[in-house]
DNA sequence: ATTGATCCTG
DNA sequence: CAGGATCAAT
């Protein structure tokens, strides 16, 4: 925390962006190397990616275990150009796991002549997805190894055959739901597609714009020795520059999942609502067979297998692909990040999931504590709970554990978690829920105010998009804060009056005093603050408030604190502008 | 009905 | 620090 240098990090290009990176959390993208990579391909692994990441995965793995099909079985000539991608989309991970269970329909390669069909309508499949990969923002291969041109011309080309393949989807695929799903889907992807190009220019127009500064910035620094003082306003516009820039991007970011979202949340969540059916035991092996694992996957939010059973926050894990499920509980339905993502937008970060669609009704129905209540009074499900109320038949332990999985609270370090494995979720996560280094930041503010108003708390937390779950979080820690001040000050008060202490003049706080250090030391652990002068005179006026009550036995009455509240509130003081920035943490 | 402050608890 | 209860104000 430097409070002086709020944007140190900003000026440091050159250790690559992997220095301590305590702000990085919250704008992970104007670090260089994450600026260099993960924004431009951001779009195959955030979004879509986890509707599509298993076809990445399946390809990488392929592609290091040098597994072919016969070109031959791809039957289509559109599909000529993206061939290799094709047959290095079977996953040969999958093959090994599924190998292990046969009578999958979804079998092994080893006799690729029995499943010909099957291979034939896989291929198509996979050469859709990998079409509808390509065509998002073309091959990350491509742009980030080889040159340009020719990725444009794969888009181009990848365009036209996932045309080709929308029609080749109209012929008969699978029996999985109904016949009409896989059209209706081809729609959804291909609004969704429409919709991440128009989310992909204005973030390619904004990291030019920011690239410019940059590049701006880089070359001030580097001639910052042979110019004059000049040189001092000419960064500071560019400061400002950059954090106009910083939060336009954050919010064209968050506005385009809004968009992407609300057109999920209409179609998507249909989809989803058709999976109802995986929730019981009967069912879960026909509807929730490997072929639906080829279309949308995700994340199973689950707890991790070293992890005490009784833990009443889990962490979302990485996913397993159903098929690896330790246990087999498939049925347990998996939570899609842009269903998280979504039940986010809608409700915050710590409410549970039990009123997700995905959900098991008859859980919902158990759980009362997911129906009709404010988000402030739905969370901490425990497994103990669920154990207990929703399956006392039989189930084991495990079984009662996954099935309570979509209970859990999310907090923003599962929801980090999730950010790990995706960095445009990354950057939009903190925009969604209170770190700590928000935390840390609030506490310094409370040196200035102890009663923010909701508009101070928007302004000096602008990388934080407010709804009603994040501003009570907010009020809530300015009203613990002035909690333990108040507490303090009584305590104090009445040793002092103990001690023998007459005179109110004798009640005074410096920076040495013992008062000075229980507050310096909650709202300023790391010391690295220097603490206002004026927080000092606020807190012996609190003290002398308190004594003077105390003194007089004004304590006597219930609400005696109430009058010192009074005088205490209109002592505030503006705090300064570098809480605005973002990065002054 | 909702919001916010405080108090109490874990 | 978060959750819940209570009270007051809107």
């Amino acid at each position: 925390m430097n409070l002086s240098l709020p944007d140190q990090n900003m000026h440091n290009p050159s250790d690559g962006g992997l220095e301590d990176n305590k702000a990085g959390l919250m704008i992970p993208c104007f670090r260089r190397n994450m600026y260099d990579e993960p924004l431009i391909s951001y779009s195959n692994r955030s979004i879509i990616s986890h509707l599509l990441r298993k076809t990445i995965h399946n390809k990488k793995a392929l592609d290091e275990s040098h597994f072919y099909l016969p070109t031959s079985t791809v039957s289509s000539s559109t599909m000529a150009d993206s061939s290799q991608e094709d047959q290095s989309s079977v996953s040969s991970k999958d093959s090994v796991a599924e190998s292990a269970s046969p009578g999958r329909h979804l079998s092994t390669r080893v006799s690729p002549e029995e499943d010909r069909p099957l291979s034939d309508h896989l291929q198509a499949k996979r050469a859709r997805v990998e079409n509808i990969i390509r065509s998002m923002a073309g091959s990350p291969n491509s742009r980030l190894h080889g040159d340009s041109e020719r990725a444009e011309s794969d888009t181009r080309e990848a365009r036209e055959a996932y045309r080709e393949n929308k029609r080749k989807q109209m012929l008969p695929q699978h029996q999985e739901g109904s016949s009409s799903s896989s059209s209706s889907k081809d729609e959804e992807c291909h609004k969704l597609k429409v919709q991440l190009q128009s989310m992909q220019r204005i973030l390619r127009q904004l990291q030019d714009k920011f690239l410019q500064v940059y590049n701006q910035d880089d070359a001030v620094h580097e001639d910052r020795d042979d110019t004059d003082r000049s040189y001092l306003t000419h960064q500071r516009g560019g400061k400002n520059l950059q954090e106009t820039l910083k939060h336009e991007l954050s919010k064209a970011m968050s506005e385009s999942v809004d968009r992407v979202f609300k057109k999920l949340s209409s179609t998507g969540l249909n989809q989803s609502s058709h999976q109802h059916v995986c929730h019981t035991p009967e069912h879960r092996s026909e509807a929730c067979s490997p072929k639906d694992q080829t279309e949308a996957l995700s994340l199973v939010v689950r707890k991790p297998p070293l992890s005490q059973l009784s833990s009443v926050t889990p962490t979302v894990k990485r996913p397993y692909p159903l098929h690896q499920s330790p246990f087999q509980f498939n049925y347990s339905t998996p939570l899609h990040d842009s269903q998280m993502l979504e039940h986010l937008l809608k409700y915050g970060p710590h409410t549970n999931f039990g009123g997700l669609p995905c959900m098991p009704p008859s859980m919902d129905r158990t759980s009362p504590n997911s129906v009709g209540l404010p988000w402030s009074m739905r969370s901490k499900v425990t497994s103990s709970h669920l154990a207990h109320h929703h399956h006392p038949s039989g189930l084991g332990p495990v079984t009662v554990d996954s099935l309570c999985l979509p209970h859990v609270k999310m907090e923003c370090g599962d929801l980090q978690s999730i950010a790990e494995r995706n960095s445009y979720m990354s950057l939009n996560i903190s925009f969604y829920c209170l770190t700590p280094n928000h935390l840390k930041k609030a506490k310094l503010m409370f040196f200035y105010t102890r009663y923010p108003s909701s508009n101070v708390l928007k302004t000096f937390f602008p990388d934080v998009k407010f709804n009603r779950c994040i501003t009570s979080q907010l009020i809530k820690w300015f009203s613990n804060f002035r909690e333990f001040y108040y507490i303090q000050m009584e305590k104090f008060a009445r040793q002092a009056i103990v001690d023998g202490v007459r005179d109110v003049k004798d009640m005074s706080i410096s920076r040495d005093s013992e008062m000075f250090r229980a507050l310096n030391m909650h709202y300023n652990k790391a010391n690295d603050f220097q603490v206002p002068e004026r927080f000092l005179e606020v807190s012996e006026i609190t003290l002398q408030e308190f004594f003077n009550a105390i003194s007089t036995a004004k304590d006597s009455d219930p609400s005696w604190k109430k009058a010192i509240y009074k005088v205490i509130c209109k002592l505030d003081s503006d705090v300064p502008d570098e809480f605005k920035s973002s990065t002054c943490l």
